[in-house]
DNA sequence: TCCTATTTTCCTGCTT
DNA sequence: CAAGCAGGAAAATAGG
């Protein structure tokens, strides 16, 4: 890939994002990161791959969907090809989720704008106010066709085991989901988007699912960005991250610092968990 | 408005 | 000494 991550040796954090953002705190002030949006001024046509994966969240957050019943790594793809994709692509790729997607980008291509007012859409940068800021992706390389994506074979073929196994037992619609995605479900789809996570995280053993912090800080910062605080520090990400041991969605691995493991009730971290 | 789950903040003390 | 780690307590949030 082009970037590496290494670009770290100066200022951690404004190294990796940043560089050119005077709009760290001002614009962010709405009604709460449920009012970022897609990019309504660009047609899905023309989306990155992040920007798919914004949508994907978008979609999520609205309708009080699981994050972890959503395989991400399925819409792994452009605005270009997830245009592609008909109502079939979708259920297969998404199980019943597939529909609600469906009808949004359906209703999206055709102009509309989904069932989301786009009334405070002031901020043209909002790549600055999502999960991922642009980590300073150059236009042209927000997405990376060598990246094997599982978008080629979401159609084509029924191979994909890992499409239906989170659905086989239903679309839960979570109840009470505060913001969309619980602390613990941000950091999995960090560490299950490598291609945009620049070296924040980090598989330490995939299959058992230790992963450490390469840059705690980092990781906090884009955590209090997508909860709308600019003041998030690791110190208190990690103090929420302790809340997990008792409910068992992490382990606690002692001795390395910055090392957690997922527990029995995390879910949809496994690679290909049959 | 009250209730609940989930953080967010702060803090003291201990460990690397 | 500078980060992290451990938890307790209590406030803040946001959906129900």
């Amino acid at each position: 890939m082009s970037i590496t991550p290494s670009a770290t040796l100066e200022s951690p954090l404004t190294s990796t994002w940043g560089p050119t953002n005077p709009y760290h705190d001002g614009p962010l002030v709405m009604s709460g990161y449920a009012s970022r949006l897609w990019p309504h001024d660009s047609q899905p046509q023309f989306w990155s791959k992040y920007q798919v994966w914004e949508w994907l969240q978008q979609v999520i957050d609205i309708h009080q969907i699981d994050a972890s019943s959503l395989p991400f790594q399925n819409f792994d793809m452009d605005g270009h090809q997830l245009c592609s994709l008909n109502y079939h692509d979708f259920i297969r790729a998404a199980g019943s989720v597939g529909h609600i997607l469906y009808n949004s980008i359906t209703e999206l291509k055709s102009g509309g704008q989904y069932h989301l007012d786009i009334g405070q859409l002031e901020l043209k940068h909002e790549t600055d106010l999502c999960p991922f800021p642009d980590v300073s992706y150059p236009p042209g390389e927000i997405y990376d066709p060598s990246v094997q994506s599982l978008a080629p074979n979401i159609s084509p073929t029924p191979s994909s085991p890992e499409i239906k196994r989170s659905f086989s037992r239903g679309h839960q619609v979570k109840k009470h989901n505060p913001r969309g995605t619980h602390l613990w479900e941000f950091i999995r789809d960090i560490l299950l988007n490598p291609e945009r996570n620049p070296g924040l995280i980090k598989w330490e053993d995939r299959t058992e699912g230790v992963f450490r912090f390469l840059k705690s800080e980092a990781v906090a910062q884009l955590w209090g960005k997508k909860k709308n605080n600019s003041s998030m520090t690791y110190e208190k990400l990690s103090r929420a991250m302790r809340y997990y041991y008792k409910r068992e969605i992490l382990e606690r691995v002692d001795g390395r610092r910055l090392v957690y493991k997922f527990g029995r009730n995390a879910r949809g971290w496994r690679d290909a968990e049959k």
